[in-house]
DNA sequence: TCCGTTCCCTGCACTGAGTGTCATGGGAGC
DNA sequence: GCTCCCATGACACTCAGTGCAGGGAACGGA
């Protein structure tokens, strides 16, 4: 009974980069499926793979892990991370392409926004996808860090500052996007992730607020009393600045 | 022969929060053991607790699963930082608190730099570690945000501010605590970490560069050609400040 | 001193994830 | 029509982690 099933026939995949073989999509509709249903440590691989009318030995093939077939796109996401980031102008600002490489992680959640919120759901209540979704969001931070380390190596501190400029992108990134997937979809993601990213962008950018070919001889004055908190010193600055 | 070996007898312990019993540490020396001789993952469970001289099932009892004995004090540490964090006084500076709370896990490396090397060395070449390691980090950076949340919850983005800040500190300290550990040991922590923490103070700190009490009316002029980067500009403006 | 209670430890059996290996069967190329 | 290739499936195995029951030492009370 189970060799005659639902097992898909040979014919309709190319096995190149082109069309993925359908036992993958396969596989993962029949696992959450099951983990909506039974919840994920209740579904045991076995369980998958019966319904998905696949030998058990074929799960493995396609996913190194249990956990990765909640996550089955990060690796081309990843992949394409890095191709964007090799790929960047030498005359690009880092930051400003940083936040843009993070942006590609919110188009991948978008793509599939009811898909994202139920995974959100399951890994919200799962210590284990959540390990695991921490190792993702750390390559995709690595590279962001890689890339600012060979564009900051060096300044003083580049490499310092390489680091925590990544987290700090990742985690004004993954702010946004949970607050989307908590609105389960309904919130303008775009929206706040350019929000958010524009706040990571105005603490760490270097991007001039006026151009550089207009004018380069004009003069602001800013005039702060002494004992005025940092910051706010910093947001009158800014908002000088911006001011034309 | 397994019942009359090494098992540590019942008197030399007390069981209260004052002396854990020896079998913990008998169970961390013999993974470690085990750990540098062939690996982590060529050691079994069972090879640790046959060479602690213990029964298999105890080793569960003391560390919930076998990634948990190579992380035998960071339960220990992340309580304290919680505690420390809980006894901030209300006119605490957030920043300059929570790269205080980020000092406690730097002091718990440096209490036993030996181990800490060894643990380093461990968890930089096996996966499961490094990403047991990410949820310990994850747990760190959640206390630190969640009391920063607290802090700066009621300002105009305080919860994305206080997320970002929070990652920011933590990649801050491992920056430097991963170069103080790629030392093995010999740089000092110290001052790696309270430089690497000063330049996220700086950043999102705002600490008023002048004391308070001195001349509140005291003026500042700052200026700037239009069309500078504005990191640019904020470093003038803070050496403009620390100038006295 | 003796007994009962209470832990702590241990052995055993079991589930489930993940892996190595080999047989098979069907499609593609010749 | 034949052969080679390779994706798949079946089987067996290791090992992490858990539930359960039994046993023995310390402790308290009588």
């Amino acid at each position: 009974m189970s060799s005659s099933s639902a097992a898909p026939r040979r014919g309709d995949r190319t096995d190149a980069a082109g069309i993925r073989p359908p036992m993958r999509e396969a596989l993962v509709a029949a696992a959450f499926q099951l983990f909506l249903e039974r919840g994920y440590e209740q579904t045991t691989v076995d369980d998958i793979v019966a319904l998905a009318g696949v030998g058990r030995r074929s799960f493995f093939r396609y996913f190194p892990s249990k956990e990765d077939v909640v996550f089955p796109d990060h690796e081309r996401c990843l992949a394409d991370m890095t191709a964007f980031l090799a790929a960047s102008p030498e005359d690009a600002d880092p930051v400003v392409r940083v936040c843009d490489a993070a942006r590609l992680v919110l188009r991948m959640y978008a793509e599939n926004p009811a898909f994202s919120v139920q995974r959100y759901h399951l890994t919200k209540k799962v210590p284990g996808l959540r390990a695991y979704e921490l190792s993702v969001v750390w390559r995709y931070e690595r590279a962001l860090a890689e890339y600012l380390r060979g564009r900051l190596g060096g300044r003083p501190d580049g490499i310092l500052r390489a680091d925590v400029i990544a987290a700090a992108v990742v985690a004004a990134h993954n702010n946004a996007l949970r607050s989307w997937l908590r609105s389960d979809g309904r919130d303008d993601a775009g929206a706040a992730v350019d929000h958010a990213l524009g706040y990571a962008q105005s603490t760490f950018g270097e991007v001039p607020i006026a151009p550089r070919d207009e004018a380069p001889e004009d003069v602001v004055v800013v005039v702060s009393r002494r004992g005025t908190p940092l910051w706010q010193v910093v947001r009158e600055v800014e908002t000088a600045f911006a001011r034309d």
